[in-house]
DNA sequence: CTTTATGCAAACGATTTGCAATCCT
DNA sequence: AGGATTGCAAATCGTTTGCATAAAG
């Protein structure tokens, strides 16, 4: 059977194994808040984590901590969208697609949509030549949305 | 693929024209702050203008207000290299070339080049087509350079 | 038991704001 | 004169850090 590419929900056991084998502890926050991120719809700020622990809480500086350490794993991207703050995805090494993609941001409501394609190999070829190393791009679009324009 | 020093400069006059057509005053740092800018070779932080005014110092929350002002005028572009603050751009009236290009920071030396050439008009295409509409795009390359490599 | 994680409070850096004094038109 | 601008100090906001205690391996 078929696994949706766009849901890279974790459970449990899963969170935990993704902790293991990143050499993190498998701490009650850190599955937490690794679930948290995995389950959702759009890359999530600090403060949108802390919010929604819920009963799981905790200092918000444990929630920094945390996605720093995932951050330096490599389990999740840090994204800027032009807001004044870092929102982080989970990069889920099952899913093919959470890999590398962009986004789309409306500049009225706010509202992020995900876009799965991207192809800059030609700037990235053209860069190179100039002696650049391990590329890395960043690419987001902003626009007003169909709802707001 | 070039990689371009744009030469933007502005001379006093100048600077005060541009000033006026965009409704600003005429103000000692207002002239000087928007003179830095267009000699800048690439995009400065606020502390960079601010560390650079010598003797037509001023506060820095002036810069801050000052800048603010130019980017609500259209008189520079705000951009994110991936730094914990922002950098600003002139944006030139009379330069083709300043109205939009991109950047290549080493993530090492954080040298920062300019890119001219940009053509990301599928992608915008593509999401017009989901109903997006005054579509802005943002895009910035790190890497290493051959310097650091 | 030794290391790592967490809570709490304080520290920080970038950016913003209130207010009184000063400059621009 | 009257609104815009600036300096200064204090306030915000996101993020980091030091330290003492609790949890993980």
């Amino acid at each position: 059977m078929k696994i949706k590419c766009c849901d890279s929900s974790l459970d449990e056991n899963k969170a935990k194994d993704l902790l293991s084998n990143s050499g993190l502890n498998r701490t009650k926050m850190k599955v937490t808040i690794l679930l948290e991120l995995s389950s959702a719809k759009t890359p999530l700020s600090v403060a949108d984590i802390y919010q929604e622990l819920g009963d799981e809480s905790c200092d918000k500086s444990t929630v920094f901590r945390t996605i720093n350490q995932f951050k330096e794993k490599g389990l999740v991207r840090e994204i800027n969208l032009g807001e004044d703050f870092n929102r982080y995805e989970i990069i889920n090494p099952d899913h093919e697609h959470s890999h590398h993609h962009h986004h789309v941001r409306c500049r009225e409501c706010g509202d992020i949509k995900l876009i799965e394609k991207c192809d800059l190999s030609p700037f990235e070829k053209m860069i190179s030549k100039l002696g650049y190393k391990k590329m890395e791009h960043y690419l987001e679009f902003t626009g007003i949305c169909s709802k707001c324009a």
